[in-house]
DNA sequence: CGCGTATGAATGAACG
DNA sequence: CGTTCATTCATACGCG
């Protein structure tokens, strides 16, 4: 994934935040400066949790007075910001009423959705290589594919066999009832 | 995407979690392995989006050659990339243009394509509904704070520039209705 | 100077 | 599906 590609800009490229001064400007990652931690601490405070898309353009042009910022540090700020306040809280509310030690907690189920994902668990763990993925057209009605591609990518070395054959997989998009009856295409990575 | 496909790689991957227990691996989420990730990201790239549950089976099947995976893994795996990319590609923003008071240097710019993509704005939530910046109700964690945030908040002394008039790349995609060109919104913080 | 902590970033899992 | 939650990875920073 070249987008997804993440983690880290490596170092090499490390010149290119801001056009290289040397003002000690590293690339690395977004650093706030105190006065957009104060901006943003406050409208956490004001009550804000869950900003929009528009308030998140918004409040980072607004900061980008302070220093360099893009959106996704404001999005990141604010669901970390949450995330930690609920981590801390959670904590210490176990300890509150650590009673309950039989929970018959009654988890309904209640829709497909986890059951499908629930029987989904455990079918294919077992270490089976040869397969067929196949994938015929997949309707697509997504913008752009750009390669609709993928006809035959064989994943290993096929050696072996495999047995999935079970009635109860019938899940996923089991509300569009999406069935690719195997496709009869078989792909192939080659480049592995 | 764990450890850098740089090379470099900082943290392998538990091995084994299903083999055994001994090994006290904590085996809470499904953390996929490199080769994993390479072959997702290159069915993905072929154009598979929604792989049915056949294909998700014959994939997993082929994927535990590589270590521990579950059906369910690829069927998260191919929602949430797709739904990143897409709201990568979403949320261009504005915050990529300039610098204010840093805008010099144009020296060097050659990063790789990746370093390039970093700069792009990317995540944050979008609206499913009309939106104010205010928020009316959400998570049950959150539902102390007088729920009305800023109305008028406005973040500096208002002598800051407000140049959202670049017409380039100025499109800040909002997908429901809530544009008056400036919203009549803006950010207010009486308190700095 | 080497750690422990705070926090930015990423992503698996799941909800509505 | 888009959004949100939870967990983890990576790193900047401060302490001793």
């Amino acid at each position: 994934m070249d987008e997804g590609m993440s983690g880290f800009c490596i170092k090499a490229s490390a010149a290119g935040c801001g056009g290289g001064n040397g003002t000690g400007t590293k690339c690395g990652r977004w650093n706030p400066t105190t006065e957009q931690v104060k901006v943003l601490t406050e409208l956490f405070r004001s009550g804000l949790r869950t900003p929009s898309t528009d308030q998140i353009q918004k409040i980072s042009a607004q900061l980008s007075f302070y220093g360099k910022i893009e959106s996704k540090n404001v999005f990141y700020w604010f669901q970390n910001h949450k995330a930690r306040e609920r981590q801390k809280r959670r904590k210490v509310s176990i300890s509150v009423h650590d009673d309950h030690h039989n929970h018959n907690h009654d988890l309904h189920h209640h829709h497909q959705h986890k059951d499908f994902i629930r029987q989904m668990d455990k079918i294919s763990s077992s270490p089976k290589h040869f397969l067929e993925v196949n994938h015929h057209h997949h309707q697509v009605y997504d913008h752009h594919q750009p390669e609709r591609v993928m006809e035959t990518l064989q994943l290993f070395p096929l050696n072996s066999f495999e047995e999935y054959s079970e009635p109860e997989k019938l899940m996923i998009r089991s509300m569009h009832a999406n069935h690719d009856h195997h496709p009869p295409l078989d792909l192939r990575l080659s480049f592995l």
